[in-house]
DNA sequence: ATTAAACGATTAGCCGGCTAACGAAATATG
DNA sequence: CATATTTCGTTAGCCGGCTAATCGTTTAAT
């Protein structure tokens, strides 16, 4: 089919969802990571050590799948957190393939600093949304999560 | 105001903004290296792609503002395009320290492959969204990348 | 003209994602 | 029991971000 002539075959990249959610992607994780830096963190670590404050002691399988990460991403996670002693590791006694992780006493006494910086996060940057927005939005990244992750494991954490 | 006890000192990051937001992120990301991986690039080159198509023969500092991204992050990825015969570069005239970077008839013609994926992106992944969920969210995404990049370049490209 | 400052690009090195390939342990299968 | 398959974890290596440091070029100051 032919119509038009010059703007027909080129997609408007700029206007789809797709670009703007890039775009969205980028800017945040940047500026998560400069905050986080604050507290000497880096963005990954942080919903690794999320995931520990809400249930201490689970394999790096269970982290894997809990955050829809690859196993290689979680270890090596795991060992930079070893390093800063945030976490450490045991063997499991019935299973010797499994390791848990623990958080140490340095781990858990870093949910407050973490605490602090996502407020800050939520309100500094989110303080231009109105009500309607706030509402609406976690709605649609519920969504889009779930679109992206096939929906499969979208829901297994709550 | 007292309410509860247990839940009470503990942020519901899963509920917060900026927690669905890091998830949707990677969610995305993952998708689109793979469908663009189908067609030999890396998601990034095809955001570099796309400024290139636009206008081509761009500096890189240019790239780097247009695609908000730091100088070696760029800097990297030309030589990946130039590995894969999509760009070429050529040191500027007036200006000794300027490169250029200019498509190939490959980088030309890589266009429509992208088109596709992308096209398929924004109609696989997002067929579960409304009408009025696909009028709010590209508002909404528009006004996170501004408030995440300090709205200070976010309006350049338009 | 000389010197200082700004600018464009690169290199090195880090974290956060991934896949592929492998090793070790547990479980199925025969 | 022996073998094959699954499972958990790690290593290696890639791309996509970043910062810090460096080099060469250009421009501004003196």
């Amino acid at each position: 089919m032919k119509t038009g002539a010059v703007m027909e075959d080129e997609i408007i990249f700029q206007k789809t969802i797709s670009y703007l959610l890039a775009r969205v992607t980028t800017a945040y994780k940047t500026v998560l990571e400069r905050h986080m830096g604050l507290i000497g963190l880096h963005a990954g670590q942080v919903f690794l050590l999320l995931e520990l404050w809400s249930e201490n002691g689970l394999r790096q399988v269970d982290l894997a799948r809990r955050l829809s990460l690859a196993a290689p991403t979680v270890s090596k996670m795991i060992k930079g957190l070893i390093e800063i002693n945030l976490v450490e590791i045991e063997r499991e006694d019935g299973d010797g393939r499994s390791t848990r992780v623990y958080l140490t006493d340095q781990g858990h006494a870093m949910r407050d600093d973490v605490n602090a910086q996502w407020l800050e996060l939520e309100t500094n940057y989110l303080a231009d949304l109105n009500e309607t927005e706030r509402l609406i939005l976690p709605e649609l990244l519920t969504k889009l999560r779930k679109a992206y992750t096939g929906a499969a494991d979208a829901d297994e954490d709550q």
